[in-house]
DNA sequence: CGACATTTTGAGTCAGCTCAATCAGTGTGG
DNA sequence: CCACACTGATTGAGCTGACTCAAAATGTCG
């Protein structure tokens, strides 16, 4: 409904590195949207397509994913309200993986031409996208370490650590709880894990005193002993200074 | 030595998808180059830096890594001659990650101001630069793919694939043998594997008469066997069509 | 109250790990 | 030319973290 509140979302996060001048603002929260409605676990974009229009989440929670030959599923990225997380598509022609949504979301499409004309226009709005495209791909670097390098507990707390830190950062958390809208498979696919051993090792976390997880939310009970576990650092994230729990 | 050749080597690079204007292309040429020589296992930047240049890998190898808590390595992406590793530093403040040499390079260092004033200056060549970001995001989200859910033997054979792809792409390998090199140890730690397993796996994988390592040298023996055990398919490194084998 | 998705638990298996040698290639100094 | 040092490759012997399969328990929601 209130597209130009959904794009202030989008606004706030490409000023993370610096303010944008009061015109280029402007011309951001003007452009236009097209918004869209979509049920949990349906696809937004697939690979292989060529799309002509990016998508900004508006609400709900989206992601990444590949299928590799055997049928299993790697989430390769979770994007809150505020990521363009197919900007890539405007120079780069084809999908190389789906996007698609894992709680009933409200997508808005914005035509390429459009963002396309602003960056050209602006090299200082064009900077904000390809910085955030640059924060993502450090992301990817920690995930990679993750997967590659560390023990599943300590996976997953990474993943609740970087969950909340971003929820927080949007003002969709306080940094102690948040909504955590992910069943304990699609975490285990985003880890690299089995849904089993990762409900087993969930438990040894929740024991330990960590973390509280029920019906969807997320609760913070010993932040440092998570961070230490986790072998969590923010500075990663690329977040303002102030957006750090 | 030559300066400009290996510019040139950037400039193809940044053409991949639409060659540049004339000028934009002098331009490039024209780039301040500082030549810097490495031996193998050198730090070039590491984690924490702030640099004011970005560097152009000349001649070698070089790697992004990470080490974990425990002392654990994970290289994150390899860099051939023709690539700015850390591109990203115009508009990211800190490194994430350390870059080193795998072996002997010769880096050429141009200044921040340099880049950032053809960027501002030249849309394509901003749009050039990001673009090459993207790929290494896909570059990245394949990898996780493959340290998530492949196999080693599946992942090892993936390496392989992608690696001599790209020494094509760039002109230092006939698409069926190419320098390789990397020890078992440096390969291990970029699929996230451990030294010994990934010996045996690359055992099996020779024994299957797919590929053929030796000192330093990669042969490629079965192409289509390789792709099938590694489900390689380039297109996730968005090269030019007539680049691929 | 069903019907369905999700979580939890147990049991057994296996891919990949660590530890510990050994072997091979390369370079160095005498 | 040989002894020695060093790095990297290889092999064997357990060990274990994570996996699969199967079933039961618990939520969730119309």
């Amino acid at each position: 409904m209130d597209k130009e509140q959904y794009l202030q979302g989008l606004v706030r996060k490409l000023e993370t590195s610096s303010p944008l001048p009061f015109e280029e603002r402007e011309q951001l929260l003007r452009l236009p949207l097209t918004l869209k409605r979509f049920e949990g676990g349906q696809d937004i974009v697939s690979e292989g397509e060529r799309t002509k229009q990016c998508c900004l989440v508006s609400e709900g929670l989206v992601c990444r994913y590949k299928i590799v030959g055997d049928g299993q599923r790697q989430i390769l990225s979770l994007h809150l309200p505020g990521d363009i997380p197919d900007i890539h598509s405007l120079l780069v022609e084809q999908m190389d993986h789906n996007l698609g949504t894992l709680t009933p979301a409200t997508v808005g499409f914005i035509p390429h031409e459009a963002v396309k004309s602003l960056t050209r226009s602006y090299y200082r709005i064009a900077e904000a996208f390809w910085r955030e495209t640059l924060v993502e791909a450090s992301i990817y670097r920690e995930w990679m370490v993750g997967i590659g390098r560390r023990s599943a507990p300590s996976r997953i707390a990474h993943l609740f650590c970087e969950f909340i830190t971003k929820m927080t950062a949007i003002g969709l958390s306080d940094g102690v709880t948040c909504e955590l809208p992910l069943t304990q498979s699609e975490i285990a696919d985003a880890l690299g894990l089995s849904t089993v051993h990762m409900n087993k090792k969930l438990r040894e976390i929740r024991q330990a005193g960590l973390v509280r997880v029920r019906s969807s939310r997320l609760t913070i009970l010993d932040w440092n002993g998570l961070c230490e576990l986790a072998e969590f650092d923010p500075d990663y994230l690329h977040l303002r200074r102030s957006s750090k729990i």
